[in-house]
DNA sequence: TACATATATGCGTTTTAATGCATATATTGC
DNA sequence: GCAATATATGCATTAAAACGCATATATGTA
């Protein structure tokens, strides 16, 4: 039991650390909006590519997202079956972002970025994913 | 606007960074449930009192908790006015740590820190400051 | 097979954070 | 003023994070 008590406390204080950069931050944002892969977050963040992938290892290593491949890309999203915390979490970021410039610029700059893939991303989000 | 549009997003990020830590957690989530003083946190949390007090100046640094001076003792409590998100990151944190031990036994050994200065606790917590 | 695209990883550097220890400061009571 | 209590701060050390750069790996395509 203690060792569980010390995990619980754990995956709490890890969602905090993975909201606490602006990069991570605005990833994790974008992501509540649907799946997208890496180009997606190059472009719409303008950091980059390193920068992201890092950041989203940085998310993975602490199950924050999850990824699938897909060709040549891979589709980051949120988990499919995400944590009480991090569900009550991710509500209490979109409320706190709604007044935030960069997040709103973000999310305008969505549709523009999936405009090219609007085929595969539509699929990736509707379906389990058929490829290895 | 821009000068503004960074405070913003830096002012969420800020919070997100007080709450990465399991020490500054813990200080954050009793000061929920009214004022304290640091010789608490010490008897509460069981840790050394200039890891509290170094965690304190890093929250006041953020303006995530206030403090004043009544005699010998500081003051810590959460601001009279809190922003928008930190009141909403704060009722987050409320619902996240319901279930997870650590917090819940803070919660526990709180009136028996709290006995013996009952008095001027209630008063610091109920109305301004006199002291200098 | 060779080359282009998409993404991940290793490394080095710099920054920020965490923590213990010693010490400084403020307040109280004698 | 002096000792005791409560708290803050400076410093040194270690650890963790952030980031750029080079490079590795996987996939698609000609």
């Amino acid at each position: 039991m203690r060792f569980n008590a010390y995990i619980a406390c754990m995956q709490l204080i890890q969602i905090y650390q993975c909201f606490c950069d602006e990069t991570r931050l605005r990833i994790i944002h974008l992501l509540t909006k649907g799946p997208l892969c890496v180009c997606h977050f190059q472009d719409i963040l303008e950091v980059p590519q390193t920068k992201v992938s890092q950041h989203l290892a940085y998310l993975r290593k602490r199950e924050i997202v999850e990824c699938k491949r897909r060709g040549a890309w891979m589709i980051y999203s949120l988990p499919a079956q995400p944590s009480a915390e991090l569900e009550t979490n991710l509500k209490c970021l979109q409320d706190c972002v709604q007044t935030i410039p960069v997040f709103r610029s973000d999310l305008e700059k969505l549709p523009a970025a999936r405009e090219n893939e609007a085929a595969w991303l539509d699929e990736a989000a509707s379906k389990t994913c058929d490829c290895t």
